[in-house]
DNA sequence: TTCACTTTGTGAACTTTTGCATAACCATTA
DNA sequence: TAATGGTTATGCAAAAGTTCACAAAGTGAA
């Protein structure tokens, strides 16, 4: 509800990546970049990264190129890096842990704050950090904490139910792990990671197709 | 070095979902699915799912909608479901572990065969069924069993100098759960799975836009 | 200041992907 | 056998995304 007149979603995919190295060039000291040097360490094409920033505005300068210090500040902002985001994960398993322990807060301005599972003797302890809440307090506790965001890692067969509890609690993303493809209103996100479907894709790639980077 | 023609990519990343839903249609006894029903399913646009079929030839029939069976063995074929495919972790760290334990076998022909970590003291041992093996081995022990594609699990700092001994190796497929993006011969596919990326997009998108389904 | 060089920003062409809309076709029932 | 209804396959067009290629503009050295 902020923003710029309307970022293509191809670029949108790609800010997190910006921002990203942006912050690797700024910590490593690193004051101007060239397109041609974006494009070599995250693989997009130079023209591509251009047009990108370019609808954000005029970003950098002819024969020079983009100040580092400048535009990490202009993606923080339109990133909204500023504010935390709390973020609860749904599904204390196996993945649901690996999660937990990933400590995304390390590279962005996320953190999972709280998670939730079935088994009822988990409920009240802490896990990685993160407390463990019984999923008959989620929308509780989603409210309390003024949560958003749901990471789903549950199993499959349950992922429409609790789907539809969190969407119940408010929850306008899902970050589905599940290969589940959940159903939602509209004003709903998901965003599907589905790992075993990544990983054919790249068999039938390397079978039918040769070579080169592909995702995101 | 199979197939068709040539399938669009964009068809290619949704070939895998197909096949999965079609499993689950077919355990479940269903004989007859339509584009408007799978759509339902797996919210893909029934006229893109119609097109995505039509690549591989006419394999529905009008006023009947597609046999389960039918297409189920059909895609089997495409996906060359019929071999195992062994895969190789790189990094037993906390998303590697989760990973294993994932058991990407249970709904699909690949399988994590064997995986490998810096810290030698685990070496000869095994974790969640995969025989973990030194980094020294790399090399030895993907020649030895055949393994030309790897899940990337590593720390960023080593992100490239592990997927320079994955090419060495005779690796043409690299599932990157790395931040980095990494740098391979043009023989070499990269699928960068980038989970805190997935949820800073899923952020942007839910504060810049408004809801529909993402991703995949 | 001048000039050679670099690099952006962007029009335009191109490629890829999606979705509409409908003719053709098949199933099914009477 | 004929009529009804459902569903595919696909021509076409629009939308989305990528890349070329170059004028414009600024850099940096002499």
């Amino acid at each position: 509800m902020t923003q710029q007149p309307k970022i293509p979603r191809a670029t949108a995919k790609r800010l997190p990546i910006y921002y990203r190295y942006l912050t690797f060039l700024h910590d490593a000291g690193t004051n101007r970049i060239s397109s041609a040097e974006l494009s070599d360490a995250i693989k997009f094409d130079a023209a591509t990264i251009r047009r990108d920033f370019s609808y954000f505005g005029a970003l950098g300068k002819r024969g020079y190129g983009y100040d580092v210090k400048a535009l990490l500040d202009f993606f923080a902002n339109v990133l909204d890096q500023d504010s935390l985001i709390n973020v609860a994960l749904i599904g204390a398993g196996n993945l649901g842990q690996a999660l937990m322990n990933f400590n995304f807060h390390q590279s962005s301005n996320m953190r999972i704050s709280a998670a939730f599972d079935v088994d009822e003797s988990r409920a009240g302890t802490i896990l990685a950090g993160v407390p463990i809440y019984a999923m008959t307090d989620l929308k509780e506790q989603m409210t309390a904490q003024r949560i958003n965001i749901a990471i789903l890692t549950v199993p499959q067969e349950v992922a429409q139910d609790i789907t539809d509890q969190l969407v119940d609690a408010g929850v306008k993303g899902i970050l589905n792990f599940t290969p589940l493809r959940v159903t939602v209103p509209t004003d709903v996100r998901v965003q599907n990671v589905d790992l075993t479907n990544e990983l054919q894709t790249l068999v039938y790639f390397i079978d039918n197709y040769g070579s080169i980077t592909t995702g995101l």
